[in-house]
DNA sequence: CCGTTATGGAACGTGAGTGTCCCACTTGGA
DNA sequence: TCCAAGTGGGACACTCACGTTCCATAACGG
């Protein structure tokens, strides 16, 4: 890996850490955090929303990686994904900054470009609501969207020192699988 | 109520619209869009900060209201939470920005003043899981957590059009009581 | 009806961030 | 060692949003 390379890795490694703090901070902030002069930035990433795409882009690597290499297609639906969350919420509250950035959100290829991240995960809900091991009154789309917010909730909660890092694919788990009830019962 | 009350519910309103887009758009922005000259947006909220203060104040105050309506306190919990759940989603998806807003999130005491006002859920949710109703081995603060989380994505998800707002206090019960798995055997 | 009150528009100064350029410097590799 | 690639800093123009002020006008209440 050349010089140029970790540069750019410093870089974006850096906006990550400023940006999640606060979306609108300036580029003297990322460049002076990564310990690189603003010029060099600007080498880099010409105007500040190539930045923010080049590192929502580089999260949405991480993520779609982290998924696959956890085999969602493989084995019971359940464990499937008890592995996808292993995997996924160590990434880290540094990614929380996905659904908070308003360049994400005005976006549109973006946001495709995360449910592309999350197909797998998609296919594995249907899979499981197929072979009988979920619920089939909820609406996949529904679905994917609930995980997939629990683990950012989980980020979040995590942030805010209300729960440890470590704790949270076992909540997060429980929470989506089973519920906040009882098992037993249902009450109604 | 008199005319400046008017004027000032018409801007707030406005605000939580334009902002609740593109947390970054400018004052001319949520003028423009109350109908409204720039100049009398000062006059009530000479600063952008005491505008979005005010802003998110009246949503909490909003949600605190509709939490209180729906007495979480009184009856099974699951009950109570279902009702919570009816009175607080129809509120609708302008609030969520109420997790966006960058000057929320560095705010230390609006903060303190969200779960201030979820604090009644937090309290049904403890009275839940000592007489047994809700399971015990979750941390009190994560459900509240993962409760308003699933809200907060249901508003989102509701705004993206891949469900229905009509359909969202159902799923939303559905997976945070139940889960996603099917009832019966609890697959390991 | 008149006067108080609220509003709208225009203009201005200010500050911050952005993007660009140039030049001196340093780092690394041939 | 020397050269080329990469870097840092300073300076600049430009834009945009913000907050303020002044004044004319419109709306409401007594």
């Amino acid at each position: 890996m050349g010089r140029p390379d970790r540069t750019r890795r410093t870089l974006l490694d850096a906006a990550v850490v400023v940006l999640s703090k606060d979306s609108a901070a300036s580029l003297s902030a990322v460049a002076e955090h990564a310990g690189v002069g603003r010029t060099t930035l600007h080498r880099y990433f010409p105007t500040r929303e190539l930045l923010i795409r080049a590192l929502v882009e580089d999260a949405l690597d991480r993520v779609a990686e982290a998924i696959a290499s956890a085999h969602p297609d493989e084995g019971p639906v359940v464990d499937a994904l008890q592995r996808v969350t292993d995997t996924v919420v160590p990434l880290g509250p540094s990614l929380s900054f996905l659904h908070a950035e308003p360049e994400v959100y005005n976006a549109r290829d973006l946001i495709r470009r995360w449910y592309e991240a999350l197909e797998p995960v998609a296919e594995a809900i249907e899979r499981g609501q197929a072979d009988g091991s979920l619920r089939a009154d909820l609406p996949v789309k529904w679905v994917v969207d609930a995980y997939a917010g629990a683990i950012l909730t989980a980020w979040d909660t995590a942030d805010e020192g209300r729960i440890w890092l470590q704790d949270a694919p076992r909540l997060v788990m429980t929470t989506i699988v089973h519920g906040i009830a009882t098992p037993p019962q249902e009450t109604s």
